[in-house]
DNA sequence: CAGACGACGTA
DNA sequence: CGTACGTCGTCTGC
């Protein structure tokens, strides 16, 4: 909160808001069912709030603010009137759980917020305004309560919503008199007549502003209209006369106290500087996406120390001086800073520039070079080349595995990367959901990320553009030399040095060989497929129109439920946002009871359209060389697992036959012998044998029988043999459903049994594998004390929402406690193999290679002659990354096609 | 034209 | 009222 008094300027400009006056609004002008995280917590008056504050804060540029809050205790309001406000309706629950959000809000914005018992947020206004004026300060008010015009004057204006939460009419004096017929100091006399529904005052009954006004003007305010009430003719004096005790009441209470004891004055409110991490954060539990880069846009955030940008001696080199600047300023004892410009993806690249920042510090800055690659002569290329390849001269660079791959295009390999900043960062705050540089700079060095100002200005002489850039890039590397030094002390804190130098780290290099390797596709055959598809799909579109007599869009989710529900009146299914839906499991239920031949060709639809659409998509994916090239993402999921994108190759069907059509259509490329499928069996529940040290499901593992089989034998005390599908299927469920946090009621849901059943189920199950209860509770308590939960390798997973009042936040909160250390040493485990299997391909000189990782798989082609040897390295490296207590399996598979090699 | 949404593919 | 992802097509609002 600021606190710092400042000298009071006739510049200075004070904004008060109505805290609860402007959310109540925003709570009814948004519509809640726009308005809502994915995980259902309403956010339609933070986010009405947050943007009413933007603005302003945009539109006026406070130099002072304030947000003032009504308190639940009664106020002196009551005392004089018991009835006052009576007759409420109680504020919704959705309305109450955001109050504290708005409260994070405005603490991240460093924005002052305040409340006093037995006062409203208009008095504590009405007092700030009125010491404000003393002050010699303006003051603005934005409050959707129409008492507070009677605080308006020459120095004091208010802002009043008019129309939902995005237009502000400006109330001054003559604003006031404009719309009530009366200046500001006779707006209080005016209300008190006319009186106030939701404050449950009633005014003069037939007595309206209009006549009000006429009236206030006439006798020249209250005080003189009450001495010559008798003189007022008509039914409306009657009913004055009748309800003057009324009026004189309204006019009392509706008075703004001015002098309530604050803790601050209006000079301390000045506006604080706002830190951008918070609001990151929050902004991203809001899922407040446009609003942050509002946000952004209008207003600089909090620079502490930031003044400074970076002391770079950007040196210019002759012709064939690089491998002796280099010599004199980098070696084995210290990083290098290294920023790359160009362009990469699908696993290739191209280089435009390159920056070396040394961290040894010279005469005047660090030094540092910047390259064109394009340009360098032989010696300088070859000089660079060697550099970058030397294993024992330590680079840092933010992002490496794009680098990596340009400069792999051009024939250099980077090795001796001790620090990547982008990814050490990802360790240090998994969930966050960018890494951009200049953030890190600003929120680990408190410094911009640009260069510092020159005396000279040398750095600023040529206006083409091409120096300044040059001088950014050599300001990057620079900064994530330093910014790697940083890390490297967090994440010691955090215990993730090892995760990063072991695993992490290395697995860029691997994870760039898998990108530029790609996978061959057979395009005939995919080509063949989609055509085949596409038939059916327009088979299927053509079906389900005549089902319905007419032509709609069965792409639509919003068609479909018009014709399912308002056409066809098929009973309405579960509630999505906009309407009802029509997921796959609500059509095979309504198919189920309510037979509908359209039903059955919507469904078969999805399923071809979405098979086809897979297959339109990677037809074009394929290279000169007929190979797809995926890119993974080591930085996106929150537990530690890779994600693979453009085109995702970790979602490629096998559930289905026609699925299964598509892995046909991956193959083993020309110059290998196979493809090669290892996966891991069971690996999340071994895990979870391992983690919760339970003896039973450690002795179901160990049993090498089925596990499924095994752990349902137990359950229902029956024999192996006697266990049949439809029981081992309930216990399967079970196994798996354990990790997410399944809930009885889920798995009721999964296996169309009654929740009872379910429940009964479920504590059969506890009832044999106790210490997996009991692990799962303690999994959750000690995250909620840590504020974090840990993988076998020490990677954490941060879950503040633990501790949340929210209970729909709390429990997801609690369910991804229950996965993160189950999915995240998975994650840990298949890294470890991959890296294992890597480097013993390299020390037996083989020449078969990695290609994909989906989850618990790796996918690998194999060189000819080479699948005895790769089979047992593979399940030796595999099996090995990691001492279960429930001790690793691998199975493998292999065939010409990714569908052959499965097994 | 970007972003939200519903739906659905994988582990 | 089960976790973690990415992508597609449609629809909406700027």
């Amino acid at each position: 909160m600021a606190t710092t008094a400042t000298t009071p300027d006739k510049n200075d400009r004070l904004l008060l808001l109505d805290g609860h006056s402007l959310a109540y609004r925003a709570f009814f002008a948004l519509p809640v069912e726009n308005f809502s995280t994915t995980d259902g917590q309403p956010t339609n008056a933070v986010y009405g709030f947050t943007s009413m504050l933007i603005n302003v804060l945009r539109d006026e540029e406070p130099t002072h603010i304030a947000v003032a809050f009504d308190r639940s205790e009664p106020t002196f309001r009551h005392e004089q009137y018991v009835e006052y406000k009576a007759g409420r309706q109680k504020t919704p629950d959705e309305f109450r759980s955001q109050v504290s959000l708005i409260f994070e809000v405005l603490d991240a914005l460093r924005v002052p917020r305040l409340s006093v018992a037995g006062f409203e947020a208009d008095d504590i206004i009405a007092t700030l305004s009125v010491q404000a004026t003393e002050a010699g300060m303006k003051t603005l008010i934005v409050t959707g309560d129409r008492d507070a015009f009677q605080l308006v004057n020459d120095d004091v204006t208010i802002l009043y919503p008019v129309r939902g939460v995005s237009e502000l009419a400006r109330m001054d004096p003559a604003a006031v008199q404009a719309k009530y017929g009366v200046p500001p100091e006779r707006y209080r006399e005016l209300a008190a007549l006319v009186g106030e529904t939701s404050d449950n005052l009633p005014g003069v009954p037939g007595v309206g502003p209009k006549t009000a006004a006429k009236w206030l003007t006439k006798y020249d305010g209250l005080d003189a209209l009450v001495e010559q009430v008798e003189e007022i003719k008509g039914k409306a004096g009657d009913n004055l006369r009748e309800h003057l005790g009324q009026v004189l009441r309204n006019h009392q209470i509706n008075k703004l106290d001015c002098e309530v004891g604050l803790e601050l004055a209006p000079p301390q409110l000045s506006m604080g500087q706002w830190d951008r991490e918070e609001i990151h954060t929050l902004f991203d539990s809001l899922q407040f996406r446009v609003l942050r880069e509002r946000l952004y846009a209008t207003l600089s955030p909090a620079e502490p120390e930031a003044d400074e940008g970076f002391e770079v001696d950007r040196q210019r080199l002759e012709p064939g001086a690089l491998a002796s600047w280099l010599d004199d300023n980098t070696g084995p004892g210290h990083r290098t800073g290294v920023a790359l410009t160009g362009s990469w993806g699908r696993g290739t690249g191209e280089v435009t520039a390159i920056a070396l920042a040394s961290t040894r510090p010279g005469e005047s800055g660090t030094p540092a070079v910047h390259l064109d690659p394009a340009a360098l002569n032989e010696d300088d290329e070859r000089a660079l080349a060697a550099w970058l390849a030397d294993e024992s001269l330590p680079k840092a660079l933010h992002e490496a595995k794009g680098p990596i791959l340009a400069l792999a295009a051009r024939g250099m390999e980077l090795r001796g990367l001790t620090s990547d900043t982008a990814l050490a960062a990802y360790l240090a705050l998994p969930g966050q959901r960018t890494f951009d540089l200049a953030d890190l700079v600003l929120r680990y060095l408190h410094r911009e990320l640009r260069a510092e100002a020159d005396d000279s200005g040398q750095l600023t002489i040529d206006g083409s553009g091409e120096e300044e850039a040059a001088d950014d890039l050599a300001v990057r590397a620079r900064a994530v030399a330093e910014l790697a030094d940083i890390l490297d002390q967090d994440l010691e804190k955090r215990g993730a040095t090892r995760l990063l130098r072991e695993v992490e780290l290395p697995l860029v290099g691997v994870l760039a060989d898998m990108e530029r390797a790609g996978i061959a596709v057979d395009a005939e055959r995919l080509a063949s497929l989609e055509a085949t598809l596409a038939g059916q799909e327009k088979e299927q579109e053509q079906l389900a129109h005549a089902a319905v007599g007419r032509e709609f869009n069965l792409g639509s989710p919003k068609q479909v439920q018009q014709v399912l529900f308002d056409e066809l009146g098929l009973p309405k299914t579960k509630r999505t946002k906009t309407g009802y839906t029509t997921d796959s499991e609500a059509l095979t239920n309504l198919a189920a009871k309510d037979p509908h031949p359209v039903l059955d060709h919507i469904l078969r639809w999805r399923e071809v359209s979405k098979l086809k659409s897979i297959v339109a998509s990677l037809i074009p994916m394929a290279d000169d060389a007929g190979r797809i090239h995926t890119t993974f993402n080591q930085m996106v999921a929150a537990t530690g697992r890779l994600s693979s994108t453009d085109p995702n190759l970790q979602n490629i069907p096998i559930r289905t036959a026609e699925g299964r059509q598509i892995r046909e259509g991956f193959v083993v490329g020309p110059g290998y012998e196979s493809l090669l499928t290892a996966d891991y069996s069971q690996i999340e529940l071994r895990i979870m044998a391992h983690l919760s040290e339970d003896e039973a499901l450690l002795e179901a593992f160990r049993a090498k029988a089925d596990f499924h089989t095994i752990t349902a034998s137990r359950v229902f005390g029956l024999p192996p043999e006697q266990i049949d599908p439809e029981l081992r299927a309930r216990i399967k469920a079970m196994n798996y459903g354990l990790a997410y946090g399944l809930s009885a009621y889920g798995l009721s849901q999964q296996l169309r049994i009654s929740p009872d059943e379910a429940r009964g189920l479920m504590e059969e199950y506890f009832q044999q594998f106790g210490g997996v209860r009991d692990y799962l509770r303690d999994v959750v308590a000690k995250a909620r004390q840590d504020g974090y939960t840990e993988t076998i390798l020490g990677r954490r997973r941060y879950l503040p929402d633990l501790n949340s009042d929210n209970r729909q936040r709390r429990e997801m909160a609690e369910r991804m406690a229950l996965n993160a250390p189950v999915q995240g040493s998975a994650a840990d485990i298949v890294k470890v193999a991959s890296l294992n299997v890597d480097r013993a391909l390299r020390e037996h000189g083989l020449r078969s290679r990695m290609l994909l990782q989906v989850h618990d798989e790796l996918v690998f082609e194999v060189a000819a002659g080479e699948q005895g040897t790769l089979e047992s390295l593979i399940r030796e490296q595999m099996a090995g990354a990691y001492e279960l207590r429930a001790p690793l399996e691998v199975s493998m598979g292999t065939g010409q096609t990714w569908q052959d090699a499965a097994h």
